[in-house]
DNA sequence: GCCGTTTTCGGCCCGACTGTTTTCAGTCG
């Protein structure tokens, strides 16, 4: 169930942004920011602070204890609701454009009134955008190529917040129904969806309905019938954040500013505007309309074919026989399966990709699940520009069960993060200290190594070698040509002191391409040296994404599922990793966190 | 606006890059 933290969070990083806008402080701006994060990282759902208590949340003081405060009672906060009065929601959006920051987004609207994405690209085409000052041929092409970039994902969101909206809506139906649950492409696992699907089971739809469009996030009702209802959300910066419960977005990298911004209003990150739909079947269909409306479209066609062959016919309402019409089954998923013959297929692997031909030999993967993690190779602290402290996030590591885990927090060629040798010496010693505390889950020490242009990392080799593990990461440079960035990754993989490469392609979704990479090459450098790659579980990174995680695995890869996770609820990222990992049929044995520690230290440890 | 075994006031993460400039503003990482 969503906590308050990440919609608190949200009008607060919309807060600072309209101040930003407003030309307010710049340091008042990053209080607002930091509050942010702090909020959204807290691990205490806000709903039961009072506003004492508000007040030891990280970088939250008296002022902005009150705004939370009120934000929690009343869903907003006076301020805010002052700023939005002077600013149209739709310029905000025009920040999701890279390269457009508020000076721009506020001067485009307020000289020439542009309020959404649609008249920005109109005026770039009709060329009103270069009479203002500041903008040149340049900026003008830039703002056109980052449109296409956010137009790319056109009126898509992030899967983490699609499953939070999903599960938070499932929860307050499923009391009307005999079953309810989410299918569609979110069921599946994909990185980013264009609606949600709702599925219910019910004898009588009513109830269910105008429940339905009762819900607070349905703004407009596009559909209204007995077995399909449509809602739309509200088109509104802050009607919902990625991270699925698990706090608000990080910084895309680590960098103090401007990504809690974005987080709000950003890229595929808000949900506004998007629709679901909700389809109620009577509970003898249920499994053949879970099937059907979980898709894809290709996966059913295949299964269809399948049908047609032995004589028969799949629908939403059923497997019949062809000639007869009469129901064989529809009640599970399972029976219609194994009635085609068969295997049940996991809903991550319905993409027509093989999985009917493996489902039918009897040869689908056992998939990697989060139950199967046994611990966590990526995380920081506030020591760094994580939000919770060692001791914080060591509990949470611990809550999870887990066996082992690594806090790997930044290095110093990454300026910003202050990290020097000493403070990464005197986090070792408090590790160290830490462990008789941790009897069953073994702390390592780490570190997030930065890959400069040429391959190399931070420290030298006799630093590098003290660590437990070093995950090495792209962070700046993204724009170099394929075959320096290819180079770059394949040095990084060769450096023996590197177990990990994080984040492989640096990618934000609908805010930064990949790095130009030849892929094939560096998963085979990644293959020879032993080189784990990292499936990221950051909402927007999600990285290495599904396909490219099977090209990797089919070249004997071996992978890390990480949460990068810079708060406590954000260790919960991990799902979102695993689901991208079964989207690249991953079984646990691919996945270097599922080993025993033995397994994994040995890995760490061998010489190479 | 927040924060403090380097400050209860005076700092705040800050350097690089780029495009539009002619000395700098905006944006990003």
């Amino acid at each position: 169930m969503a906590r308050a933290n990440e919609r608190v969070a949200g009008l607060l990083a919309e807060y600072a942004e309209l101040l930003a806008m407003t030309g307010g402080d710049r340091f008042k701006i990053r209080s607002y920011e930091k509050a942010a994060r702090g909020v959204g990282g807290y691990a205490t759902d806000l709903a039961t602070l009072d506003e004492a208590a508000i007040r030891k949340i990280p970088n939250v003081g008296a002022s902005i204890a009150g705004k939370v405060h009120q934000a929690v009672q009343t869903g907003t906060f006076s301020q805010l609701e002052e700023l939005r009065r002077q600013i149209p929601a739709g310029v905000l959006t025009l920040m999701r454009i890279p390269n457009l920051g508020p000076a721009k987004a506020l001067a485009v609207y307020r000289e020439l009134g542009i309020a959404d994405i649609d008249a920005l690209l109109a005026a770039v085409e009709n060329g009103d955008l270069r009479q203002l000052k500041g903008f040149g041929p340049r900026t003008e092409e830039v703002i056109r190529t980052g449109i296409e970039l956010v137009r790319g994902g056109a009126g898509r969101v992030l899967m983490a917040t699609a499953l939070d909206l999903a599960e938070s809506i499932v929860d307050r139906l499923a009391p009307l129904a005999d079953r309810c649950t989410y299918a569609g492409s979110l069921r599946r696992g994909k990185e980013t969806v264009g609606d949600i699907d709702i599925l219910a089971a019910a004898a009588d739809s009513g109830p269910l309905m105008a429940a339905f469009v009762a819900l607070p996030e349905a703004d407009t009702v596009l559909v209204r019938g007995e077995t399909k209802t449509s809602i739309r959300t509200a088109l509104h910066p802050a009607a919902a954040l990625p991270a699925a419960g698990a706090g608000t977005q990080t910084d895309p990298d680590h960098t103090g500013t401007g990504g809690a911004s974005t987080a709000a209003a950003g890229g595929a990150s808000a949900a506004g505007g998007l629709q679901i739909d909700l389809r109620v079947v009577p509970q003898e269909v249920w499994g053949a309309a879970l099937q059907y409306f979980t898709g894809s479209r290709e996966h059913n066609v295949r299964v269809r074919e399948l049908a047609v062959h032995a004589g028969l016919k799949l629908s939403e309402y059923g497997l019949f026989h062809a000639e007869t019409d009469e129901l064989i089954v529809a009640g599970t998923e399972q029976e219609v399966y194994e009635r085609l013959g068969l295997q049940w297929i996991p809903p991550t692997l319905r993409e027509d990709l093989g999985e009917v031909a493996a489902a039918r030999a009897g040869e689908l993967p056992e998939l990697v699940t989060v139950d199967a993690l046994r611990g966590d190779l990526h995380t920081h602290t506030n020591l760094t520009d994580g939000v919770a402290s060692l001791d914080e996030m060591l509990a949470a590591a611990a809550e999870r069960g887990y066996d082992y885990c690594a806090v790997t927090d930044h290095a110093p060629e990454l300026f910003m993060q202050r990290m020097t040798l000493e403070k990464a010496l005197a986090q070792r010693e408090q590790l160290a200290e830490r462990r008789a505390r941790y009897p069953d889950m073994r702390l390592l020490h780490g570190t997030e190594l930065n890959i400069a242009p040429d391959g190399s990392v931070d420290w030298p080799e006799e630093v590098l070698a003290e660590f437990d593990l070093c995950v090495a990461s792209v962070h700046s440079h993204f724009t170099l040509p394929a075959a320096e960035q290819t180079r770059r990754l394949i040095r990084a993989c060769e450096n023996p002191y590197v177990q990990i490469i994080g984040h492989p392609t640096g990618r934000l979704i609908g805010r930064r391409e990949p790095i130009d990479l030849d892929l094939p090459a560096v998963f085979e450098a990644a293959a020879a040296t032993g080189t784990a790659l990292e499936i990221n579980g950051g909402p927007d990174r999600l990285d290495l994404r599904d396909e490219h995680i099977r090209w990797a695995a089919e070249r004997g890869v071996t992978f890390a599922i990480s949460s990068d996770a810079h708060a406590v609820p954000q260790l919960d990222f991990v799902r979102y990793a695993t689901l991208t990992a079964q989207r690249g049929w991953l079984t646990p044995d691919q996945v270097l966190n599922c080993w025993p520690y033995e397994r994994v230290l040995e890995f760490l440890t061998r010489p190479r």
